[in-house]
RNA sequence: GCACCUGUUGUAUAGUGGUAGUAUACUGGCUUCCCAAGCCCGUGACCCGGGUUCGAAUCCCGGCAGGUGCACCA
């Protein structure tokens, strides 16, 4: 098999390593938009996970899990059974599928097409002849296409399955708001499955049916938002801008911009959000990703979703599919506290400040991740080929071992019951370590490179007489020799190092 | 969802109307070796369903999936 540094390579190796498979299931065909995790991809998953969980901790951030099914007055309040209906406009002849209010905004700019009903964009479309581009054909009649997946609970209560985590984290606030004893802002996360019919679902792991979000979220008062102590902490750190009004210019490389400069200059509005974009930054920043492959793309505001202020994209570029969105972070205002609490009759005025009479709902601020996006560009930018050795370069805390023990030889007992008693002394110390005495011991050191193992340890003849092994280092391949007895310290330093 | 192209072992590919080779991976053996060595043995595939045909993985139709373009992407 030939080993080229290109994207075929890559694809090939997502499966064959066991990184990410699918569509799932794939012994009957696959569905569209579905996959699996191997046990390389969700070993790396556990590990971003775990770095997040921990790094958010000592941002005091606390977790919660809710349901991933939801009855539909929750969508309802929350506006996605309105927003998340596409009006969808098909030719009667040749099957095209338009948009309808993105098709009637096209053809009759002058009209308000927003808020609409269905109806009324019928009759558009008859007073106005339009046709079908494609074939001149006439059109049906416009049919709703839900993005969100129905379900049955029971024999007859309509539920819907979540399409995002956040709307469920904020049911749980008059909760939240009495454990964590009204210490505004309260910084809440959610990690697990959304979902999302898509109507045709491309870029394999990218746009899934059923995807992990990693969602968090501050609930903050207005004056805190504008006013908010942990902004001066950060005010000084430096983010890659891509502003709404740059990219009209038509610019696509960021402005390396600090917080303080961004807010003096409106392109932020509020410290508080400019703090949660330092967040999101920061967080990602901790996986590794080269340079000058991420940066912050401000949404136009036709852009933003129904329930957004002010929104930007943590986007990662890649070859197979350019730059992706990675993170999203929201000012989502008081939009779905103030409709749950419309809807669900609950009084959701809080008094936030030190009058207890000055109450007010809380503003929301949003940053959105996408589990399976990080591990997609992650895997994607850390690869390499050199001089035909695969080289997935992760970063030492997120490779799925962090390091494998080979015998030199299999063939020698007390070399391979030295290397046995090695890795699992490794494992007694919550390493991850891989016992491996297949093949040659060069195989086995390129089976590792390609999974993204840091280190090797090999046993060899000399270590029965000097109780020494060689570490070999993944992207140097250069080896040094310890002593056993040092070689868990030596590992645990270099993984606490690299989470630093 | 539409149009075009595509679908062969785990991965990458060759191929013909008479069921398949190659590379690599994998299992076992020899070799005992510090960067994909060699030799031997072995396992393993024609996306699914229907049709045409004496016979289909090959031709036709439908489905499913992937790629590209259009549309869609909170």
């Amino acid at each position: 098999m030939k080993i080229e540094d290109n994207i075929e390579t890559f694809n090939s190796l997502i499966k064959r390593s066991g990184w990410i498979w699918g569509p799932s299931p794939e012994i009957y065909g696959g569905l569209a938009g579905f996959y699996s995790y191997g046990p390389a991809g969700m070993a790396l998953k556990n590990n971003i996970l775990s770095i997040f969980r921990k790094e958010l901790r000592s941002f005091g951030f606390g977790e919660v899990e809710c349901p991933t099914v939801m009855p539909e007055i929750v969508w309802e309040a929350s506006g996605h059974l309105e927003r998340f209906i596409d009006p969808i406009l098909k030719c009667k002849k040749c099957g095209s599928v338009y948009r309808a209010d993105k098709f009637l905004k096209d053809k009759l700019p002058d009209m308000m097409i927003d808020g609409l009903s269905f109806e009324k964009m019928e009759q558009l479309i008859k007073e106005n002849n339009l046709m079908c581009p494609e074939c001149e054909s006439d059109f049906g009649k416009i049919e709703e296409y839900n993005l969100m997946l129905k379900t049955k609970v029971g024999t007859d209560s309509t539920a819907f399955l979540r399409p995002e985590t956040a709307t469920t984290t904020y049911l749980l606030f008059n909760r939240l708001d009495q454990v964590m004893r009204r210490q505004y802002p309260l910084k809440v996360f959610q990690f697990g499955k959304a979902y999302r019919n898509e109507i045709s679902p491309r870029q394999g792991v990218l746009r899934m049916r059923s995807f992990d979000q990693f969602e968090l979220q501050l609930f903050i008062s207005k004056e805190q938002e504008m006013n908010f102590d942990e902004f001066e902490d950060v005010k000084e750190s430096k983010l890659p801008l891509l502003d709404w009004r740059l990219q009209e210019k038509n610019i696509d490389i960021p402005k390396l911009t600090s917080l303080e400069e961004a807010i003096d200059n409106k392109i932020l509005k509020k410290p508080a959000y400019a703090y949660c974009l330092y967040i999101g930054y920061y967080l990602i920043k901790k996986l590794g990703y080269p340079e000058n492959v991420v940066r912050f793309r401000q949404h136009s505001p036709n852009e933003r979703a129904h329930y957004a202020d002010d929104a930007w994209d943590l986007e990662v570029e890649t070859e197979q599919y350019g730059w992706v969105e990675i993170c999203g972070i929201h000012d989502r205002t008081d939009y779905d506290l103030r409709r749950h609490g419309e809807h669900s009759g609950q009084n959701f005025e809080i008094a936030m400040g030190s009058d207890p009479k000055n109450k007010e709902i809380p503003q929301i601020l949003e940053i959105a991740y996408g589990i399976d996006r990080i591990i997609y560009t992650l895997l994607e930018t850390n690869f390499n080929v050199e001089d035909g050795r695969i080289n997935m370069e992760l970063n030492t805390f997120l490779a799925p071992n962090t390091v494998a023990v080979f015998p030199l030889v299999r063939n020698k007992e007390e070399i391979t019951n030295l290397a046995k008693k090695i890795n699992s002394e490794l494992q007694d110390n919550l390493i991850s370590s891989f016992y491996d005495e297949s093949g040659s011991i060069g195989k086995r050191y390129r089976r590792q490179d390609e999974l993204g193992t840091p280190f090797c340890i090999t046993i060899d003849y000399d270590s029965l007489e000097d109780q020494e092994v060689t570490i070999r280092d993944r992207d140097s391949m250069e080896q040094d020799r310890v002593p056993i007895s040092e070689i868990t310290n030596i590992i645990q330093e270099r993984l606490i190092k690299s989470k630093l």
